[in-house]
DNA sequence: ACCTGAACACCGTTCAAGT
DNA sequence: ACCTGAACACCGTTCAAGT
């Protein structure tokens, strides 16, 4: 035993975060326990503390990709249809955010699901790519009204990106008696197109 | 041992039931052990099985007594300032649901961070206190709009009611940088009158 | 230096055994 | 009939010990 010196220590990190990705994709993020991840990789759970520090770094890794995947889809939704005006490009935003939480429901839950321990404080880069997921509805919004106070656009871009959000939310793990998904499109397209309607009649 | 006859079947599920909560309102739902609850009420974790069927039993007990509290609140409010219109009264609900959310947060997060096993079947009872929260938007919809068809209310109450749901949600797990709560007060307000001056131009 | 395996301090749930 | 206490099958995390 130990000493194996098959793997570096950055092909483990690598094995250990794929296979906790697998873990959650097909059986959701409570079926994600340090024991099975060791059994998946081949190695025992103590060394999996030597990529990780706990649990908690380990799902902050798996919920950045997360949010790196859906930067890319925002993003490559908006560049297939270019040059829309800024109230139907959110509705793509909105749209597409939905479509991944329902196509990755697990990988998308687990970035609200699991509740990281008090002190544990979040790196840098991972507020930065929650801030950039904002900043794209936030330019719509300073395209629509360039007049607007900064702080404005800022607040309209998170009332309606949290509104967006919650309606995915009760609608996918059914607290919100909605039929299929269909109909959460339809309920997220009506919070878009009403709240940015109502917006543009007074920006406040 | 055993056959103490200290106290009845429903003391012993209510002394449970409200050790439960004190723990829950104290510590959070993470501190919430069968462990903890049986030493509180002094029996053993055998004994909670006598009275709760399990956990996911417990808490849906715990839940459905929030969702009562939540009702009896947005009620008060709303005969508290009576006559108003209708985009006031939506206003008002949404301020209350995110007041309650703020002063009991550990009580209602229990409601949506508790993951009920696959195969837990909610009483009818409980499903009906949540559609019984959804009415009280609808009605103010319907008052809005009276020759609006009634699917398109009910979309309308719960794609806003959602989104205040999503604002509470993210601002109050610190997961949308807004300042205070006053803050988030400002971004649900700022949903409502959007949302509701944009449906009222064209209820889709 | 790398890795194991056992231990520690927890969980929810069950159930034979006692009164 | 009521209640216990121990057991079962799990957790995350740590760390002495081996190579």
């Amino acid at each position: 035993m130990a000493r194996r010196s098959e793997h570096s220590l950055e092909e483990i990190k690598a094995m250990v975060l794929s296979a906790a990705e697998n873990i959650v994709a097909e059986q959701g993020g409570s079926a994600l326990t340090m024991r099975r991840i060791a059994s998946e990789v081949g190695y025992t759970v103590g060394s999996i503390y030597m990529v990780f520090a706990n649990m908690a770094d380990l799902i902050t890794h798996i919920n950045a990709r997360t949010l790196e995947q859906i930067a890319l889809q925002l993003d490559a939704a908006q560049s297939a249809e270019p040059q829309q005006p800024a109230d139907i490009c959110v509705e793509q935003l909105a749209k597409t955010y939905l479509s991944y939480a329902g196509n990755h429901y697990h990988r998308w839950s687990l970035i609200f699901d699991y509740k990281l321990p008090e002190d544990f404080v979040l790196p840098d880069s991972y507020i930065q790519q929650i801030e950039a997921i904002f900043v794209r509805v936030e330019n719509q919004f300073a395209r629509l009204s360039p007049d607007c106070a900064d702080a404005d656009k800022r607040r309209a871009a998170r009332a309606l990106w949290g509104g967006i959000h919650g309606i995915c939310l009760l609608s996918l793990t059914g607290k919100m008696d909605v039929v299929g998904l269909d109909d959460v499109e339809a309920s997220v397209v009506l919070l878009v197109r009403s709240f940015m309607r109502g917006w543009i009649a007074s920006p406040t």
